[in-house]
DNA sequence: GACCTGCTGCGGGGTG
């Protein structure tokens, strides 16, 4: 840390405990940044608040050192703490700590021995008697077992742990000693069922102690001030503090070589393979000075968009510089804990020269020996980019550095758009939850066991959270019968009896039974167990996804963890497997989150496109996608911002060869929006005649394939896109009860319907998709008004179709005025999502007359395709989506 | 000429 200015007079004000802290910076050469000591200044006087700083030590230090001061200030006010003059001795070695003061939240198990760390010194050398403890799920039984007896005085947990913790019985005694409560990467949490989960835990904390600080620790965000708020709670004002400690951020590009032969649409990005070797070799695995052989390497992350993408570019990367062989890594979310701890460590330890991961890396331990980082395909969103670039230069004035590596000729745009909105600070919002009754339904079971509740103290309480702000007595009221006898439909069945009512009038569970499978299903992730990999010696390389295995016989071969594995056998959940000796294989698929390009880097793209179209191409990216923007202007047009861009298209070609007409659509409000436009569009077409359309959708745009011209004009494409009867129309169009049957698996396990079984003995994916799709037709039939299905449908309609999003598309639609272009060709815009369509055909086995009629039905029925899709494609290629890896 | 996908995160009893 460099200088900064002068302790603020309100901080010095304050006496010995910034005394303390001000000799603990200078022991080390540093002085506190402005922002530290205005978060520490704050806290001193009581408030709560959100720290917002771009980079670690920093943050974790302003948000830490407030209540050390504190604790100093009293001098031991508190239990056997600091007595005046003896400060610098140590506590005598059996003497008790102080009791719970400080509570630390951290989204990730990895993150808590770091902060464990960075807190100890200043703590020690203050001479506080303070124990300083985490607790995370893989900590040790005769810990936990230590803590549910006393609590450290500083702990450092995640929030399932501290729900855990609220649901023993004592809690209240344990919690009511606490100060502070810091939240780490609170937006990360914010804006998920955590996040929620959090908020009721923090009311908790405040009910028991109403002048509790809580303290937010949070990344760049387009909704700062409302993250502090969420976090708060309502009616509970708070700073936002700002760091200034802005490291600067560069963002350049892989420019391809041949950018007039780039593809115009694709994914894997295989043909960029030579450059990022090149790239990777440039700097990448020089040796530290000072540093013993075979360490102090300084490294690269190789960030993808998909664990199978990883999969592939590890193997193609080894393939190319099989020296490298060792010295790079792969790491991804199905890989084996034990797996990635190792992969991690020799990151940190500086013996890696690069990481191919995917999200898995965003967060968590800060790698002093990365220098750069890739990101490979589109980034997506900004703050997904800037997060990922943050991963690099850990030291002290290094810069973050991300070099984007694009797979297609538009990604070029989307690099360039990105930095200058990264740049200009245009990062996304992260929206708050609004009232997920499951995860209140798991709260108020949790409250049973914690020693009880009553009711009306515990109402209040939970409206204090910003998510429940708005509760209505109907809600709460529902929520206690749910939990109370199961609702209407399950009243028969004794384990949906979870609470019940003293004399006294507390609730507290219904027995010590029911009290202990509440504990195994506390938290809010939901994800499906797999099935586990591992060698015939047991050691484990992770997990798989059942559909994949499904396919494969004892023998096949297929890429995994970074090597060739061979199948062995199959049992129970677990797949036995060897290393190959042949190299070709199939790269398996796991089945999971298709994120769209987020509103804000669609703008960006939409405002670059709009510089290409009045002739304005400014640096290498938009230089380079030249040509290509040219041809896209030539032959139709780029779309002005208030304009709405159809290209009417005929193929040609047979119709089974993607020949046939199609009508392209850019909205540019990435995949999910598009995908929902698409089915309401021809759903729309299809009721004002017979004919069969099919939707295929980018995040640029979607289109309607048909046989014959549509021939709309201007006025046919406006009634098309309208928002008027937009719900209706899409819960018509969409099975959407499909849709929500699905996403009630996850509400059913929050909301405690579904027990996950015990550990060890997991329920497969499929018994646990069983039971919820029975309880939602049981529910659906027998006591419709419950409002656990409501909120499915809710969050179909949120998170799987982004309404908000889609209406405001169709609202922006309105005013802009259509041009119809009449083509014969594809044009560059267009191409990808044509083949999209594409794809579907030559990969069925099907004739194309059965594809149709399927088609017809999917209309007529208006099925989610997804399922009908996969199995047609599957006959002939083997497992959905399953590439072969050509050596 | 062109393509072939889809992230992350946590927790625990022993009588089931």
């Amino acid at each position: 840390m460099s200088s900064s200015p002068e302790l603020s007079t309100e901080v010095a004000a304050a006496s010995t405990g910034l005394r303390e802290v001000s000799r603990w910076f200078g022991a080390r050469g540093w002085s506190p940044f402005a922002f530290q000591q205005r978060a520490w200044a704050a806290y001193l006087r009581g408030e709560s608040g959100l720290i917002h700083a771009p980079t670690g030590l920093g943050k974790t230090l302003a948000a830490w050192l407030g209540p050390v001061i504190e604790a100093v200030d009293e001098g031991g006010a508190f239990g056997a703490g600091v007595q005046a003059g003896a400060k610098r001795r140590r506590p005598a070695a059996r003497a008790a700590s102080e009791p719970l003061r400080v509570l630390w939240l951290t989204p990730l198990r990895a993150l808590a021995n770091d902060t464990l760390a960075s807190i100890e010194s200043p703590v020690r050398e203050s001479g506080l008697n303070w124990s300083i403890e985490k607790r995370t799920g893989d900590s040790s039984s005769s810990l936990k077992l230590r803590q549910k007896e006393r609590l450290p005085t500083a702990l450092v947990t995640t929030p399932e742990s501290l729900t855990l913790l609220l649901s023993y019985a004592d809690s209240r005694a344990r919690f009511e000693t606490l100060r502070a409560v810091v939240v780490d990467e609170w937006h990360e949490l914010m804006g998920t069922k955590r996040g929620v989960q959090t908020e009721l835990a923090l009311a908790r904390l405040r009910g028991w102690n109403p002048r509790l600080r809580t303290w937010g620790v949070s990344a760049t965000l387009g909704n700062l001030e409302q993250a502090r708020d969420v976090l708060l709670g309502v009616d509970n004002p708070g700073a936002l503090i700002q760091g200034e400690m802005a490291k600067e951020l560069r963002i350049t590009t892989v420019i391809p070589k041949d950018a007039e032969r780039f593809p115009w649409a694709g994914h894997l990005g295989i043909r960029a393979v030579d450059e990022v070797v090149e790239e990777i070799g440039r700097e990448a695995g020089t040796r530290r000075a000072g540093t013993s052989p075979g360490a102090g390497m300084s490294g690269c992350l190789l960030f993808t968009n998909t664990r199978s993408q990883a999969e592939i570019w590890f193997k193609r990367l080894i393939e190319a510089r099989d020296d490298w062989l060792g010295e790079i890594a792969i790491h991804h979310g199905s890989l084996d804990r034990s797996v990635r701890d190792r992969v991690e460590r020799l990151l940190d330890e500086g013996r890696l020269r690069c990481v191919v991961c995917t999200s898995s890396l965003d967060l968590g331990v800060d790698f002093q020996p990365v220098d750069r980082v890739f990101q490979l395909g589109s980034p997506k969103g900004i703050a997904r980019l800037v997060q990922r670039a943050g991963r690099s230069g850990h030291r002290p004035g290094a810069a973050s550095a991300v070099i984007g590596v694009p797979t297609h000729s538009f990604e070029l745009v989307e690099f360039a758009a990105a930095r200058d909105a990264a740049l200009a600070g245009r990062i996304e919002s992260r929206a708050p939850l609004d009232r997920p009754l499951d995860v209140l339904a798991q709260h108020l079971v949790t409250c049973a066991c914690g020693g009880g509740f009553e009711e009306p103290a515990l109402r209040d309480e939970v409206r204090r959270t910003h998510a429940f702000g708005s509760l209505t007595d109907e809600q709460w009221s529902w929520a206690m019968d749910f939990v109370r006898r199961g609702g209407r439909a399950l009243t028969a069945y004794p384990e949906y009896s979870r609470i019940v009512r003293q004399d006294d009038g507390l609730w507290i569970p219904a027995s010590e039974r029911i009290a202990r499978m509440h504990r195994l299903s506390i938290g809010t992730i939901t994800a499906e167990p797999g099935m586990t990999v591992q060698y015939a010696s047991g050691r484990r390389l992770g997990t798989i996804e059942e559909g994949f295995i499904a396919w494969l016989t004892p023998g096949a071969r297929f890429v995994f963890a970074g090597k060739v594995l061979e199948l062995v056998r199959v049992r129970g959940m677990s797949v036995v497997v060897r290393q190959a000796k042949r190299r070709s294989a199939t790269v398996p698929r796991w089945n999971g989150g298709r994120f769209p390009l987020s509103s804000q880097l669609a703008r960006a793209v939409r405002e670059k496109l709009d510089d290409a179209r009045r002739g304005v191409f400014v640096g290498p990216e938009m230089q380079a996608a030249r040509p290509l923007l040219r041809v896209q202007q030539a032959w139709s047009r780029i779309p002005a911002p208030e304009e709405l861009l159809v290209e009417q298209i005929d193929v040609p070609g047979p119709e089974a060869g993607g020949g046939g007409s199609c009508a392209v659509i850019y909205p540019f409000e990435g995949r999910l929006v598009h995908e929902g436009l698409g089915a309401l569009a021809a759903y729309r077409l299809s009721r004002s005649r017979p004919m069969t359309v099919v939707a295929t959708c980018n995040d640029y745009g979607f289109a309607l394939h048909t046989a014959k011209p549509l021939g709309l004009d201007e006025r046919a494409w406006r009634g098309l896109l309208s928002p008027e009867g937009l719900l209706d129309d899409l819960l018509h169009c969409l099975n959407t009860t499909e849709l929500a049957r699905r996403q009630f698996r996850t509400i059913a396990r929050v909301a405690g319907l579904i027990v996950p079984g015990f550990p060890g003995q997991r329920k497969g994916a499929r018994q646990l998709q069983a039971s919820s799709e029975m309880f939602f037709d049981v529910l659906s039939e027998f006591d419709p008004a419950n409002l656990l299905l409501e909120q499915s449908r809710r969050e179909v309609l949120e998170a799987q179709l982004e309404i908000g999003r889609l209406r405001a598309a169709l609202e922006r639609m309105e005013g802009q005025g259509v041009t119809i272009v009449g083509l014969d060709r594809l044009t560059p815009l267009a191409f990808p999502i044509w083949a999209e369509h594409l794809r579907s055909i030559q990969l069925s086995s099907e004739k194309w007359s059965s594809m149709v009629e399927r088609m017809v039905m999917k209309l007529e029925s208006a099925a989610d395709d997804r399922p009908a899709a996969r199995q047609g494609r599957s006959k002939r290629k083997g497992p959905a989506g399953y590439r072969n890896v050509r050596d």
